[in-house]
DNA sequence: ATTATCTATAGATCTATAGATAATGC
DNA sequence: ATTATCTATAGATCTATAGATAATGC
């Protein structure tokens, strides 16, 4: 017998249910449907429609960090196989999430408060993190290898390329879609061309 | 005395309205004391919420999609003018129109039915625009001036590097704020920045 | 006569809670 | 004894409309 786990329940169809609908969109009958449970228990474990939300959206944020961290965190290969391996790891991780970025960069633009919490330490691990690359940055830009940038120029570049046609997919598809057989092989040659770009940007 | 434009006050509430919260977010109420008239008048001009909604959406799609083909729409010009020139006037316009990509690609999400209309005559558009610039990227790359490259491709890099920073604005502040000293000016980096990535591109 | 506007309210939907009942762990 | 669950419903909010009244254009 399955000892069931309402909470776990309720989490799972919350987070769909908010990732596709936005907090706004969402019901909370329609989340107890979905996992199984009557309407009452979300207020029994969550007290709150809001409550029940920032947990899932703060899981969310953190798992967006900490992907960019684990992406290109790996400091032991030189500079250019790192941001190669970095943006090839990055771009896995939304094709494992393609929704992510949609729901949390909108639900930190209709309500930025709930962003506030995490500005902070968001900001010192991504710094840390650039650091080190703008670090050997400067080395090979030294060395004459690649041309002079500021990191987060880099990466900013980086990450749009990257995540950007997750979030328009629905908007592109018509008129880019025809660059690919499907779905999956047009962000696989997405991702080729951002490495591509990337290393044009910053060769000599 | 003005004669009071009742209809085009609606209007003018409902896409600030719209545009700020989404459909889902957005009020009736709310918009009906934005314009400044009582909550029956929006039923009495656009019957239901979903029509008035679907008019700004309408419109805000199509200023979106006639932005790319007037930006990069001056045949007049050089291939490499062109395409610097068409960069700019796309992020100048983006930069008038902050908020308009992460709407419209909201609201395509959260109901795709409502771009199935568009999907057509976005596509021809579009298709017809990176056809011309398609035969001078090939002439420059038999030329050996230019790497070769399929315009899509390259049209989605842009438009990724250009619209993103516009939709994650709030998410990426607190990380990359710090290259400018205010909004304005990061912006304006980004412009010359996305220029340059695009050059790097194609060159050789 | 037609068009525009207002008041009042119906009707639907949604979040939240009260209070009773069943299950669980000492 | 405490924790979990259910039923029933309160209370708030929101969209939409009916019906009366005022303004406008022939």
């Amino acid at each position: 017998m399955k000892p069931k786990d309402t909470e776990g329940e309720i989490l799972r169809a919350a987070e769909q249910e908010f990732m596709l609908k936005g907090f706004d969109g969402a019901k909370t009958a329609s989340i107890a449907r979905a996992a199984g449970v009557t309407h009452a228990m979300l207020h029994y474990y969550f007290r709150t429609k809001e409550q029940l939300f920032d947990r899932i959206l703060t899981d969310k944020m953190s798992l967006m960090g900490r992907s960019v961290l684990t992406a290109f965190g790996d400091s032991r290969l030189p500079l250019l196989e790192r941001l190669k391996e970095g943006i090839s790891r990055h771009f896995d991780f939304l094709m494992e999430n393609p929704d992510l970025p949609r729901f949390v960069v909108n639900e930190v633009f209709s309500r930025p408060e709930r962003y506030e919490v995490m500005r902070e330490s968001i900001s010192r691990l991504a710094n840390s993190l650039m650091q080190g690359i703008q670090c050997e940055l400067d080395a090979l830009a030294e060395q004459g290898e690649i041309v002079a940038i500021d990191v987060r120029v880099l990466m900013l570049d980086i990450i749009s390329l990257n995540v950007f046609p997750f979030i328009a997919y629905p908007v592109i598809e018509p008129v880019f879609g025809s660059l690919a057989a499907d779905r999956q092989q047009f962000f696989e040659m997405r991702k080729a061309e951002n490495i591509e770009v990337i290393m044009c940007r910053i060769k000599k």
